[in-house]
Order: structure tokens, then sequence, then C-alpha cells
DNA sequence: TAATATTACGAACGTTCGTGCGTTACGCAA
DNA sequence: TTGCGTAACGCACGAACGTTCGTAATATTA
């Protein structure tokens, strides 16, 4: 059980990248098996259809966002510097555009969100349970005093989301060459503004 | 030159249909003919290539948000009463999933935003111009003393901008029933933590 | 080395894709 | 009503799609 696991590892790396360029539908078993000098059938075989295939990326992508963002995250203190860690590892994946684009989920969270399916009921549960422990180490840095009370916690990790979002049209879309720092800014201003302080009149800080 | 652009007409509203539901790259000469109870190639003549069509959708889209967003927004008096009635109509747009889903722009704007062709160019275009307009219309609401000074017209977009696709997220993928009124709501608290005012301790207002 | 499981192949299938081309039907003005 | 230009059609094409299947090659184990 170790040649096809292999090799199934490499159809599968290189399908997550085909998958963040052009979308998990871009997969075709026609260019992969070009673009790895394999035969369609032999790399059929290691996935039984195309939709697991795709699902296979899918997990794959979940996989290296929890080992690159969740639990990187997570080892930080608890409170805000962790949702920060957690919220900037955030930005960080999703700005590595480098030959396997990193943000395949976000972008098929746009993909599939009108199309029923293994692939997308698995992404809905991957993208629930992200944004779900963000809300509890949100809620966390409340109780611990970090953040002002009377943040709502949800609307909180909305509003990051947000950041994240619009950061990913801005960068790849429009081109915007500073879409980083400005995204980063942008989710520095939200934490500034959820602290517990007083509350002097606020200066802008980008340029 | 009556019949044909009839036709035409027709043919981009089922298109655009389709495309809400699939993306633009969703619209294929097949379906559509059997949709419409016409010929592929009749219907193909109307458009001279698949990306003649796409193009063609696009713009229409365009068109609409224009006639139900940006010209009745800017019928508002100048300043954050504009500005409020844009983004709120903004907002609107991308709810209307009924039917002829909404969002067709935001979703292509993830679709091809890798993706080189006249489509994106296209797309891009008419992005920056109204990311454009409504960071005018900040500014104004800034001059008019409307809103703080001292706040970044761009950033201000942005956020704005982040809660669209944020709530375009929640609604369609995660199924969010209340993601009309969050994202109301956090639009609100983006306006009133804008405006000039004393910084009394801010209260939150979702539930 | 022999026997057996795993892994990959090649060819073909039925569809659907976008795109051409020659021809027919139709709407409108003379 | 006749003529003409536009609009739509039928048909066919080459390519790519996902998928199936029988078979060859390769690993693994005895």
């Amino acid at each position: 059980m170790t040649k096809g696991a292999a090799t199934r590892d490499r159809i599968i790396q290189r399908a997550e990248r085909i998958a963040g360029l052009e979308g998990l539908d871009g997969i075709t078993f026609g260019v992969l098996a070009a673009e790895l000098a394999m035969s369609k059938s032999g790399l059929f075989a290691h996935f039984g259809s195309r939709e697991g295939l795709q699902l296979a990326v899918l997990l794959r992508a979940v996989d290296r966002f929890h080992a690159d963002v969740l639990y990187p995250g997570l080892r930080a203190r608890s409170g805000e510097p962790r949702l920060r860690s957690l919220v900037h590892r955030w930005l960080a994946w999703e700005r590595t555009r480098e030959a396997r684009g990193g943000d395949l989920l976000s972008a098929a969270a746009f993909e599939f969100d009108d199309r029923p399916g293994i692939v997308r009921d698995c992404l809905v549960t991957s993208q629930r349970r992200w944004l779900a422990t963000l809300a509890v180490a949100c809620t966390i840095a409340i109780e611990a005093g970090h953040f002002r009370a009377g943040i709502d916690a949800e609307a909180w990790v909305r509003e990051a989301h947000g950041v994240i979002l619009a950061h990913r049209v801005a960068q790849r879309l429009l081109g915007d060459a500073q879409a980083d720092r400005r995204a980063a800014a942008a989710m520095d201003e939200l934490f500034a503004r959820s602290r517990e302080v007083a509350h002097k009149p606020r200066r802008r800080r980008a340029a």
C-alpha cells in the first residue's frame, strides 16, 4: 500500500494546483494525465470518479489549512493573541498565490454555493467549523478582558471573513499591488477597535 | 432589426439565469438551446462565439446593476445619505437570489480572477469603476462633515465590499437564514462608526 | 524464484462541447 | 404579391469530457 498512495499523493498535489487556478471544476482527467505523464484510466482508478478526485483535493486542502493555519495558530496564548495569530495566518494562507493557488477554499465557496453534492457538503462543514472556531476564540478574548464586553463574536468573525474575501478580490482580480498591506491594516484596525480601552479619537493608520 | 434583437434579448436573459446559478462558465449553447427550444447554431449566430455570449451576459448584468443600484442610488442626497443608498442597494442586489441569481458579478469576480480574456477585462473595469464611485461618494461624505475626518475612503469601501462578500458566502454556501439582517446590521455599524460624533462607549446592536 | 495483489495501461464507449457551412423559412418593404 | 435580407435551421466536424473494461506490467509476499 505504498506505491499507490505515493502516486495518489502526486496526483492530488498536481490537481490542487490546477484547482487553485481554475477552480475545482477545472480539474479534468485529461489534462491531469497529460501533466503527470499518466493514462487517464490509471489516474481514474485512484478515485473512482471525478467527484471523488475533487473531494480528495478539497480534503487535502483542508488538511493543509489545518496544518498551516489552525494548529499553529492555536498554539498562541489564549485570548486575543490566539485570535490574532489565527486570523493573520488565515490571511497569509489566502495570500499564498504562488504556483499552487493557496485560496482553493474560498474560491470553492463561490464555485459550489449552488451546486449540491458531496464536495459542497464537505466544504460547508469545514467552513462552518473554521468560522465557529474563530468565534470561540473571539469569545474567549472577550471573557479574558482583551476585547470589549458586548462584542458580538459571530459578527466579529464575519467581519474578519469579509476582510479576507475583499483582499482576495483586490489582489487577484483588481490587481491591487498593496492588497496585502491593506488587508493586514484592516485586520489590525478591527483588533484595535475591539480592544477594551478608553475611546480616544482614533487616527487612521493607512497611507 | 427587431426580431433578431428580441430573441437576442431572450437568449441573454436565459443565459443570465444560468450564469447566476452555475457561473459564467456554466453557460453552454447546448443546454441554452434546449431551454429556449432553439438550435445551437441559430443561437450561435447571434454571438459569434461562446466568449461573445459570456460577454453579452456580463454586459447585461452590468447594465442591470447600473439601473437597479447605481442610478437610483445616486439620486439620494449627496454625502452620507447617497453613500448609504448606494451601499444598501448593493446589498439588496446581492441578495436577489430568486430565479436569476442576482449576484453574477461577484461570483464572476472569483471565477475569472485568474483567467485572462475579454470577459475578465470587462469585469475588472466595471468593478474598479464601481468601487471608485463608492470611494468618491465616501470622500464627499467626509468633506461634508457627515463622516469623521481622517477616514480612508478606499479602506472604507473595501470594508463595505467585505460585508457584501461575507454576506454572500453566509447566505448561499453556509445557509445562514439571517444573513440578510446581519449584513445590513454590519453595514449600519460601519456607518455608525464612521460618523463624526463624540466617542461614547458603543453598545452592540445585533441579537 | 513462484505466486499473487496491486498498479497502470490502451482502446473504446457514449456524450457534450464549441464551431462552421449550406440551406430553408420568415418578416418587411416595394 | 413579389423580392430580398435577416433569422433560424439541420447537419457535421473534431476535440475533450467522464467512464468502463480487459490486459499488461510491476510490487509484494511466500
